[in-house]
RNA sequence: GGGCGCUUAGCUCAGUUGGUUAGAGCGUCUCGCUUACACCGAGAAUGUCGGGGGUUCGAGUCCCUCAGCGCCCA
C-alpha cells in the first residue's frame, strides 16, 4: 500500500521539475490538432495566445511571473475544453538593453568599447552574449509551468522574423508610409540615438527658472514699420531707448545659443510695442526678432517666450507657422556645436552654467527661481532626454492608426477591461507619427541602400546595385528599427508571415493578447496597426489587461526601497504553485495588484491542504481493496443493490460542488479568475475539507456508506483537481495522477475509466442545470451545520475540549427525522457521547442543570453538570432572545412595506421565511425563560 | 488642463445584471497534538462599505457632488 507512504507535506520541489518534464516530454504542450500532425482537421477552431516576448537577456521578475500565469490559466482552461491549444513562446532582442548589456560586458571584460571593435564584431559578440544568455530567461519561464509549445519557440531576430520586418518595412516604403527627413525628434544623448515619443517619461521635478533680458536691438534705420509711438504709455519702463528690453524666462538658459525668435502675445500691452523689432541673443550678438502668437501665455513667466525650434517641440512648431530658422546648437552627446560660438565642445550642462555666469557679468541676468517642472528622461537609464533635429525614418501613421480605431470601435477587438477601450482611443486619436530608427548597432538594420549619387534602394533581398542607376557602390542604412517595429509583427510573423505558413493559415487571427496595461501602446495598439496593415485581419479578437503588481502596501517596486519581489527564491521557499495563485487570486482585471510574502505563504499553506485531503482520500480508495475476487470478508463493503446510498452529506457536497462548477464556468466567461479561484479555494477548504471529509470520516466506518463515500470523495477531489488545475498545475497534476492510479487499482476502477493520462488534458467540468432536489438538500445541512456549531460555540465558551465528551438531548419538532437521521454526524462533529444523545419531537420540561441551545425551532439540551450559572443563562437566553425579537420587528416592517407589492416574489418568500424561523426560535426561547 | 482608477475589518483585498444581518486571507484573542494536514482544527472579536445628496420597495453595488490618494495623456 504505497498510498500510505505519501509524505505528510507536499514536497514541491522534488515535484515541479519531474512534473513539468513529463508534460513536454508528453507532447502535451502542443495541439492536439495541429497542421504539422496526421489526421489535421483545419475546420477545428483553435485557442492561440503569442506570448508578450520577454528581452533575451532579461531575467525573470514579478512581471512575467504575472503575464505567465495569466496566459497559462487560459491556456491550460482551454485546452481541457478540449480546443485545440497554441501558446507561442519567444522572446525579444530588446535593442538598447542587449546592446547596453555587452558594451558593460565588454568594458569590463576587455576594456573596450564598441566603437572600438567595430560594428561587425560588435554584433558577433552580441549573438555570442544571446547564445549563452538567452536560454536563462525561457528556462525561468518553465519553472513557472507554463505550458508553451517549445518545439514553436521565436526570437525577433530570427531569420524568419527578419525577414518579416523586411516584408513590413518595404510594404510601408512602396505605399509611401513611410519617410525618412529632419525632424525634431528625442534624443538621448547617452545612447546616441533617437527614442519615440512613448521612450520618454516626464515626471515633477525641481528646477531652476532663470530670468533675463532680451536688450533689443537699435532700431533698422529703413524700418517696415513705425515704431510704436507711445513709448511713453508702455507700463513697463525697462529701460530708457538705450537699455531696453524683453524679459524672458527660460529652464534651459544654455538653448539661448539656439534661439531665432521671441515671441509674445498679439495683445500683450507690455511688450506689443516691441513686436516687429529685433533682440539681441546674448553673447551671440545675433540678432532675432520679437513675433507675435497667440500660444504665448501672458501669465507665464514674464509673458515673453524665447523660441528654439532646434530643441523644443512647441517652439519648433511656432517656428513652423512664422517661418523662422532653425538652429541646433547641441552634437549627439548633447556637447554645444559650432553655433555655440565660445560655448562649442561644452556639455550642455556645463555650458548652461557658464553662459548663465557670462551672461550675469553682461548684467544681462535678472534673477533666478526655484521652479517645479516636468522633466523629459530616458525611460531607459533615466537621463534626460534633448529634443533636437535629426534626419530619422517615420511611418506615416495617421491611415494605420485608422484602422486601428475602427476595429476597436466596431467591436471586432475587445479589451478587458473595456476602460481601457477609451485610453486606447484617446491615445490613436491623437497619435503621430512613429520615429522607427535607431542609432544602434543591434537590431533590425534598415533594409535600405544608398550610392554616391544619393539614390535610395529598397528591398526586400539584399541588393548587389543601386536600383537607379545601377552603381556598384551601394552601403546600407547604419541604422536600425526601433525593437517595436518587430515585436508589432509578433502574432503572425511568429507563425511564418510573409510566408503563408500552414501555422499562419489555421492559428492567425491568434485569440487572446494577454499582458500588462502599461504596453497598450507600445505594443498592443502597433500589433493591432500592423496586423491589420500587413495581413488584414485583427492579430487578436480580445485583449485582456492585467495590472501591475506592487509591493504588500502598494508601492511602486524599486530596488532602492529594496521592496522587490524576486519571483525565483519565492518559488524556492514556497513553490511555483503557490506564487501562482497568489498572482490569480488576488488580481482583477486591469488592476495593480499588491504583492506579499505572507500571501504566498498562506496559498503555500493552501497547496499543502490539497496535498492532504489528496493523501485522505486516496488512503480512503485504498480501503476499498483492489476488487480482486476471492479476498473474503471486504465484499460485505459492496452494497447490495445498485443504487449507492448516498447521505445528506453526500447530496449536499455534490450540490455545492455543481453550484461551484457553475459559478467558476461564468467567472471564467467574465475574465474573473481571481472570483473564480477564491471561489474554488473556500469551497474546498471550508465545504469539503472541514465538514464534507470530517463526515466522511464516519461514513467509511459503515458498511452501507463506505462505498458511495470513497466515490463522493474521489469525485470531488477529482473536479477540484480539474477547476484548480489551471491556477497551480503541478499540485493538482501530482495528486491527480496519483488519484487516478489508486482508482484504477481500486474496485472504484469504472470510475476513471475513461480519465486521460494526466490532468493537463483532462477534461474541463462542464456546469448543469441543477436537477430540483438541491435546495432542499442544502436547506437540511445547513441546519445541521448550524447544529453542530452552536454545540461547539458552546464548548468554546465552557472551555470544554472535543475530547470531552458531552450529553445531549436535542427536541426537534418538525425536524426530528431529519435530526436523528444525522444523529452521527452531529454526535461526531459536535462531540456528543452516543449513547448520552436523545432526539425527541417534544419534550414537557427542561432537563435540570442543562444549559438549552436554540438553533432555528430546534432545541438542544446540554446537561453541563456544576457549569451551569442559572443567572447567566438567563441572561444569555434573554439576548438571544432580543435579538430575535429585533429582527421579527425589522422583517415585520419591511413585509409590511411597499416591498412586499414591489418586489420579486422569490424574494419576498426568502424573508418570510426568514420572520418564521426567527418566530420559531422566539418562541422556544420564550418557553425556556418561560 | 483632459481622462481613468481607487477609498469596504488592525493590514492586504474580494464583493459584475441593485435583493435586504457585508466576506476572505493575514494579524489578534481563547481552546485543542481528534488516526489527511500544527503548512492543522474548533471558537471569538472587529466595519457609520471616504463625506453629502439623489433614484428605488430596497444601494457597498446606479446617478450627482465634494474630498483624499494613485495612474495615463497633454
Amino acid at each position: 500500500m504505497t498510498n500510505h507512504e505519501l509524505p505528510k507535506a507536499y514536497d514541491y520541489k522534488a515535484t515541479e521539475p519531474r512534473i513539468y518534464e513529463m508534460w513536454e516530454k508528453g507532447g502535451y504542450f502542443q495541439p492536439w490538432n495541429d497542421p504539422r500532425k496526421e489526421g489535421f482537421d483545419p475546420s477545428i477552431k483553435p485557442f492561440v495566445i503569442s506570448i508578450p516576448p520577454p528581452n533575451v537577456t532579461g531575467e525573470l521578475h514579478i512581471g512575467h511571473a504575472m503575464f505567465v500565469s495569466v496566459e497559462d490559466l487560459m491556456i491550460r482552461y482551454h485546452r481541457m475544453k478540449g480546443i485545440p491549444t497554441l501558446w507561442v513562446p519567444g522572446s525579444d532582442h530588446a535593442g538598447i538593453a542587449t546592446q547596453l548589456q555587452v558594451e558593460k560586458m565588454l568594458l569590463r571584460t576587455e576594456e573596450r568599447t564598441r566603437e572600438e571593435i567595430g560594428r561587425e564584431e560588435f554584433v558577433r559578440k552580441t549573438w555570442e552574449w544571446k547564445h549563452k544568455y538567452g536560454g536563462i530567461i525561457t528556462n525561468q519561464i518553465r519553472r513557472l509551468g507554463a505550458s508553451c509549445d517549445w518545439t514553436r519557440e521565436r526570437f525577433t531576430l530570427d531569420e524568419g522574423l527578419s525577414r518579416a520586418v523586411r516584408e513590413a518595412f518595404v510594404h510601408l516604403y512602396e505605399r509611401g508610409l513611410i519617410y525618412r527627413g529632419p525632424r525634431l525628434i528625442n534624443w538621448s544623448p547617452g545612447l546616441k540615438t533617437a527614442v519615440s515619443d512613448l521612450e520618454v517619461e516626464y515626471n515633477e521635478e525641481d528646477a531652476t527658472l532663470y530670468y533675463f533680458k532680451y536688450m533689443l536691438a537699435p532700431e533698422t534705420p529703413t524700418p517696415l514699420r513705425l515704431p510704436p509711438f507711445s513709448e511713453k504709455m508702455g507700463g513697463e519702463k525697462e529701460g530708457g531707448d538705450e537699455g531696453e528690453y524683453v524679459p524672458v524666462a527660460t529652464i534651459r538658459p544654455e538653448t539661448i545659443l539656439g534661439d531665432t525668435a521671441v515671441a509674445v502675445h498679439p495683445e500683450d500691452e507690455r511688450y506689443k510695442k516691441f513686436i516687429g523689432r529685433n533682440v539681441i541673443v546674448p553673447m551671440l550678438g545675433r540678432e532675432i526678432p520679437v513675433i507675435a502668437d497667440e500660444y504665448v501665455s501672458m501669465e507665464f513667466g514674464t509673458g515673453a517666450l524665447k523660441i528654439t525650434p532646434g530643441h523644443d517641440p512647441n517652439d519648433y512648431a511656432i517656428a513652423q507657422r512664422h517661418s523662422l530658422p532653425i538652429i541646433s546648437m547641441l552634437d549627439v552627446e548633447a556637447k554645444v556645436n559650432e553655433n555655440g560660438g565660445p560655448y562649442q565642445g561644452q556639455d550642455r550642462f556645463e555650458a548652461r552654467k557658464n553662459l548663465w555666469a557670462d551672461m550675469k557679468a553682461a548684467g544681462l541676468v535678472i534673477k533666478e527661481e526655484r521652479y517645479r517642472t516636468t522633466i523629459p528622461r530616458s525611460q531607459r537609464g533615466g537621463e534626460i532626454v534633448e529634443p533636437m533635429i535629426s534626419t530619422q525614418w517615420f511611418v506615416k501613421i495617421e491611415s494605420l492608426a485608422q484602422a486601428g480605431l475602427e476595429a476597436v470601435r466596431d467591436g471586432r477587438i475587445k479589451i478587458v477591461p473595456e476602460r481601457f477601450e477609451k485610453v486606447y482611443f484617446n491615445w490613436l486619436e491623437n497619435i503621430k507619427d512613429w520615429c522607427i530608427s535607431r542609432q544602434l548597432w543591434w537590431g533590425h538594420r534598415i533594409p535600405v541602400w544608398y550610392c554616391p549619387d544619393g539614390h535610395m534602394t529598397v528591398t526586400r533581398a539584399d541588393p548587389t546595385k543601386c536600383g537607379t542607376c545601377g552603381s556598384k557602390e551601394i552601403h546600407q542604412d547604419d541604422d536600425v528599427l526601433d525593437t517595436w517595429f518587430s515585436s508589432g509583427l509578433w502574432p503572425f510573423s511568429t507563425l511564418g508571415w510573409p510566408e503563408q505558413t500552414p501555422d499562419l493559415k489555421y492559428f492567425y487571427p491568434t485569440s487572446y493578447m494577454e499582458t500588462g496595461y502599461d504596453i497598450l501602446f507600445f505594443w498592443v495598439a502597433r500589433m493591432i496597426m500592423s496586423g491589420l496593415e500587413y495581413t488584414g485581419e485583427v492579430p487578436f479578437h480580445t485583449v485582456y489587461l492585467h495590472g501591475l503588481i506592487r509591493d504588500e502596501h502598494g508601492r511602486k517596486m524599486s530596488k532602492s526601497l529594496n521592496n522587490v519581489v524576486d519571483p525565483l527564491p519565492v518559488m524556492d521557499e514556497f513553490g511555483t504553485d503557490a506564487l501562482r495563485f497568489t498572482l490569480l487570486v488576488g488580481s482583477t482585471p486591469g488592476n495593480d495588484t499588491n504583492v506579499g510574502l505572507k500571501k504566498v505563504e498562506s496559498n503555500r499553506n493552501f497547496a499543502n491542504k490539497l496535498w492532504n485531503a489528496g493523501r485522505f482520500v486516496i488512503s480512503a480508495i485504498g480501503t476499498l481493496g483492489d476488487g480482486k475476487l476471492g479476498h473474503g470478508d471486504q465484499f460485505t463493503n459492496l452494497p447490495t443493490t445498485n443504487l449507492p446510498i448516498y447521505t445528506l452529506a453526500d447530496s449536499w457536497i455534490w450540490a455545492r460542488l455543481q453550484q461551484l462548477i457553475r459559478d467558476v464556468e461564468r467567472n471564467f466567461q467574465n475574465f474573473q479568475y481571481g472570483q473564480a479561484g477564491q471561489m474554488i479555494h473556500e469551497f474546498f477548504w471550508s465545504d469539503f475539507a472541514d465538514w464534507y471529509v470530517e463526515i466522511a470520516k464516519g461514513q467509511l466506518q459503515r458498511d452501507d456508506t463506505r462505498y458511495s463515500t470513497v466515490e463522493t470523495l474521489a469525485r470531488v477531489l477529482d473536479i477540484s483537481l480539474r477547476l484548480l488545475h489551471p491556477f497551480t498545475p503541478f499540485v493538482t497534476e501530482e495528486i491527480w495522477g496519483r488519484l487516478r492510479t489508486s482508482i484504477l487499482e481500486s474496485r472504484l476502477s469504472n470510475l476513471a475509466s475513461d480519465w486521460s493520462d494526466a490532468l493537463i488534458i483532462a477534461r474541463w467540468p462542464e456546469p448543469r442545470e441543477p436537477e430540483g432536489w438541491e435546495e432542499s438538500k442544502t436547506a437540511d445541512f445547513t441546519l445541521i451545520q448550524e447544529i453542530i456549531r452552536s454545540i461547539r460555540n458552546l464548548r468554546a465558551e465552557k472551555n470544554a475540549p472535543m475530547s470531552k465528551k458531552l450529553a445531549a438531548t436535542i427536541v426537534g419538532g418538525a425536524k426530528t427525522e431529519l435530526l436523528k437521521s444525522q444523529a452521527e454526524v452531529i454526535a461526531s462533529l459536535a462531540g456528543i457521547d452516543y449513547s448520552q444523545f436523545s432526539i425527541l419531537s417534544s419534550l414537557d420540561s427542561k432537563p435540570d442543570g442543562a444549559v438549552t441551545l436554540v438553533v432555528g425551532a430546534v432545541e438542544i439540551h446540554i446537561p453541563l453538570a456544576g457549569m451551569v450559572d442559572e443567572s447567566a443563562e438567563r441572561e444569555r437566553l434573554t439576548r438571544e432572545l432580543a435579538e430575535a425579537e429585533s429582527h421579527i420587528a425589522r422583517l415585520e416592517k419591511l413585509l409590511a412595506s411597499d416591498f412586499a407589492n414591489k418586489a420579486p416574489a422569490a424574494v419576498v418568500a426568502k424573508e418570510r421565511e426568514k420572520l418564521a424561523a426567527f418566530k420559531g426560535t422566539a418562541e422556544k426561547l420564550k418557553g425556556q425563560l418561560g
